[in-house]
DNA sequence: TCGCAAATTTCCGTTTACGTAAACGGCCAG
DNA sequence: CTGGCCGTTTACGTAAACGGAAATTTGCGA
């Protein structure tokens, strides 16, 4: 019960598997493997995705949702991957999260902006519409 | 007094005033033209932009900043221009902004998840930086 | 009316993020 | 041992969103 209990957590994924699962071809998997944003180990050349990759896809394929380039996905992620001992590295992660805090603040209030204007634009809609079937009564 | 009032408000610009106001390049605003999300008027054949195509400039910024693809922006900037007579047009503008607004409300979601999740990191960070701090005392 | 700077058009180039086809390797079932 | 299937590499293709340069065209001042 104890040896099974983790195989939940640390189950292994078959590249299909994984693309299966979120959608998207295995080509895009590689992809993101040759511009370095996941790594998964190898068994002879076959690729074995661990939890850890699937959680940093779901970060990945988040961002790509949002707009953002596989680059500056690749910045967020090595947020994550900073060696947690070298008091310099952390420092500077700490700074860089801050300044994509910020950035990711300022997207929020322009998406907000766009709703706002939307939102006023459907009640104006709504109201001539309302005035043109009460017309036609 | 009455005559010059207007002036500020039907502000005429010419391609490189508004290319220098939003930091783009003219041939951006030229592509838009082509595009179709932009139709400035001509006197010859230079453009002149007025409030109006300032305004749906912003819009298509903002847009673009998001990472919406130009003939997504042309969709929301098609809500603006719809026939205001129509009965069937307007509503369907009403539902086609509904849809929009929809899409805009998860990626707000999206975006405050992966800020909560940056949030975290960075107490995590924290804190590890603190110890470390604490123990070279 | 001439000339030249400014704006326009045209066309090819570039980057990003994959798509797609070709050709090959390993493994298991029949 | 031979499909058939999964997976791999290699390499070229493509769509979107412009950049850049060359070749006009236009307008305006001397």
């Amino acid at each position: 019960m104890n040896a099974n209990h983790a195989q939940n957590a640390s189950r292994i994924y078959t590249i299909n598997e994984l693309s299966e699962i979120y959608d998207i071809t295995p080509r895009t998997l590689r992809h993101y493997e040759d511009m370095g944003l996941l790594s998964p180990e190898r068994r002879g050349n076959q690729r074995l995705y661990r939890e850890r990759d699937r959680v940093r896809l779901q970060l990945i394929l988040r961002g790509r949702r949002l707009g953002f380039g596989l680059s500056e996905i690749q910045e967020m992620l090595n947020l994550y991957d900073a060696d947690p001992t070298e008091v310099t590295q952390l420092q500077d992660v700490i700074r860089r999260g801050d300044v994509k805090l910020r950035e990711l603040q300022s997207q929020v209030e322009e998406l907000q902006t766009i709703m706002a204007e939307m939102t006023e634009l459907r009640m104006t809609m709504q109201r001539r519409l309302e005035q043109i079937l009460l017309r036609g009564e």
